[in-house]
DNA sequence: CTGAAAGCGCTAACAA
DNA sequence: TTGTTAGCGCTTTCAG
């Protein structure tokens, strides 16, 4: 291994010089040819900094951790990962990734490593939008969580907008001319469920369309779900039908084959999540809304390392006075909600009539 | 932050001590008492060895670097990057993760972050099985290819063994009591394609039937290609179809369904990859052969961490007397295959009549 | 403009 | 058994 020592023995300059030179450091000025010359013999002797020197040296290590539940059970996990790693890159940074399944002995090992490491920050995401309770030793560092929030908000965060998201598939329908307009939406309660039906409720109300609760049927979220869902479904009447996801919908689309049921000339369908392998192969193509996943990583990372201190607002005594007291010098943060976008296929026609 | 002499004073030792108890090393005696209290101490101070400083004076990183041209794009590579974590991991070693979207440019700066980052190690991967030709840079360091090889085999390289997988494919539809048997092959050249086709000719020998060139039909590997292949595939009169993939079985299923052709009643089906969110969830759910991601991960770190001299063969003039020169002192390695196992669910039948 | 030298925090001889 | 100390390779004052 060909240290800086030896170019600057090479180069006949003092190893300060040979620092400067091959770091291209401004503060300093030494001659456009000596510069040049030492960058030439560092590179023609294969010279490669080392890290982990240039790091303890100047107490940085630029790096960061990416903590996620599950990189593995969703192609969604990895668009994330992906968003977050390009901005890291973008800003001369690496990621140091583990994926925890979900134990919590593996996120607490993980993340010591990673302190150890000298991490300057942490992206703690999930894999699913939901609460989490971080681990505590998040609080040692820079950290953010993305596609997750913690209840009392002492956590930036970046999330879905789910409201807009269920409005948009919503509209998308009514644009279309639909009027009854069923929901198959996740029957267990998650900020995705909730988020969804809110969206909805707020795309008929401007359109005027009375909202009707037995439109929305309950199902699991899955293809499964959807495949069940059907019979209930045909019963509302309805003309069209937000399902919960992509794997719903999936799901759904064997039922109204079975039945001879044609989308979209008898029904209009629209998705959630444009996932990967599902929604631009069913037939017809699915018309959905994406979940901004890359963008989320990208966030993510963006806030962790320009903290800026406009997004957060300091708890004061007067805004909440007293009420839950909580610990006392944690800042609250806005979470930052990212939208999702429509994406048109061709699951969606004027209504038959 | 509190370091290893604030520790070592604090508990009235020295920092050599300090070390050694902290670290709980084995080669040094020291009084199990005075261990125990320092250890204690420093819990207690909250202090956290710092990685970049141990790793620089010991020359030793524990981390591994881990390249894909695309953890996103598909939900394999998840797989693969979480098996290749948990050994690592078992291992005390961390994953520093870049997806290069098969960008030879980011290619290079990532190999370059990570031998600066003295990685120990870096396993080389992509989505799909391919031949690739590996950045000169990874000769620097030890590493291995995962899911892909070299041409001339110079690097270990572990890949999924798609010959005993599409005998194995086969085998399941030949079990149940079919002899016409299609194979809806990739039409694009391919480690897969031309792997499974050889299993699936040497399932058909093993049993007897002679091969019938017109019962493969050729398609892209993706549903599309699957749903447009119906037509040839029921001219063909087969009571069963292997499909090159389980996308292509998905596509093929809402044809036949669109035809009014029943799985597995009128037609068995056997598709490969075990897709995540497809296979499962299809209905009838499909059976097919699982892509081992997961132990492709494991494997790769596996051989990087214990390089086994047993698994390479130098190349010696005897046994290649000079045909291709190539480089003098490269070894050739065998690439090791991982078997694919089948996973049964319910689109197999016996035969209609 | 350039070099000497003091660390960064930790490990591992080498002494004691 | 424990402490002293010389680095690991690089950055960065501080003098010259």
């Amino acid at each position: 291994m060909v240290t800086l020592q030896d170019v600057a023995h090479a180069a006949g300059v003092s190893i300060a010089t040979a620092s400067w030179a091959v770091n291209d450091n401004k503060d300093v000025r030494i001659p456009e040819e000596t510069r040049k010359r030492v960058r030439r013999i560092a590179k023609s002797m294969g010279y490669r900094r080392n890290a982990l020197a240039s790091g303890l040296a100047r107490g940085r290590s630029d790096s960061i951790g990416f903590i996620s539940d599950g990189v593995a059970t969703s192609p969604f996990a990895g668009q994330v990962i992906r968003g977050a790693q390009d901005e890291a890159w973008r800003n001369g940074k690496i990621l140091l990734v583990v994926d925890t399944n979900g134990d919590s002995r593996i996120e607490h090992s993980a993340l010591s490593f990673m302190l150890e490491r000298q991490v300057e920050g942490i992206v703690y995401s999930s894999w699913v939008h939901h609460e989490v309770v971080p681990p505590k030793e998040l609080r040692q560092v820079n950290s953010v969580l993305v596609n997750c929030y913690d209840r009392d908000s002492t956590y930036p965060a970046v999330v879905p907008d789910e409201v807009q998201g269920g409005l948009t598939a919503t509209n998308l329908l009514i644009a279309a001319g639909h009027k009854r307009i069923a929901f198959i939406n996740q029957s267990e309660s998650s900020p995705a469920s909730v988020g969804r039906l809110r969206g909805y409720r707020q795309a008929l109300e401007q359109a005027q369309i009375s909202f009707d609760p037995s439109l929305v049927i309950l199902a699991k979220a899955d293809q499964e779900g959807g495949y069940g869902a059907v019979d209930a479904l045909m019963k509302t009447g309805a003309t069209a039908v937000f399902c919960h996801n992509d794997r719903t919908a999936m799901g759904l689309y064997d039922a109204l084959r079975e039945r001879g049921v044609r989308v979209p000339d008898h029904l209009s369908v629209v998705g959630f999540d444009n996932q990967e392998v599902i929604a631009a192969h069913l037939h017809p193509g699915l018309t959905t809304v994406a979940l901004p996943q890359y963008d989320l990583g990208v966030l993510g990372v963006r806030m962790l390392l320009e903290p800026s201190s406009d997004r957060k607002h300091s708890k004061d005594a007067e805004s909440a006075p007293a009420v839950r007291p909580g610990p006392k010098d944690l800042q609250e943060y806005q979470p930052v909600h990212v939208s999702c976008p429509s994406v048109v296929r061709r699951s969606i026609a004027v209504p038959a009539r």
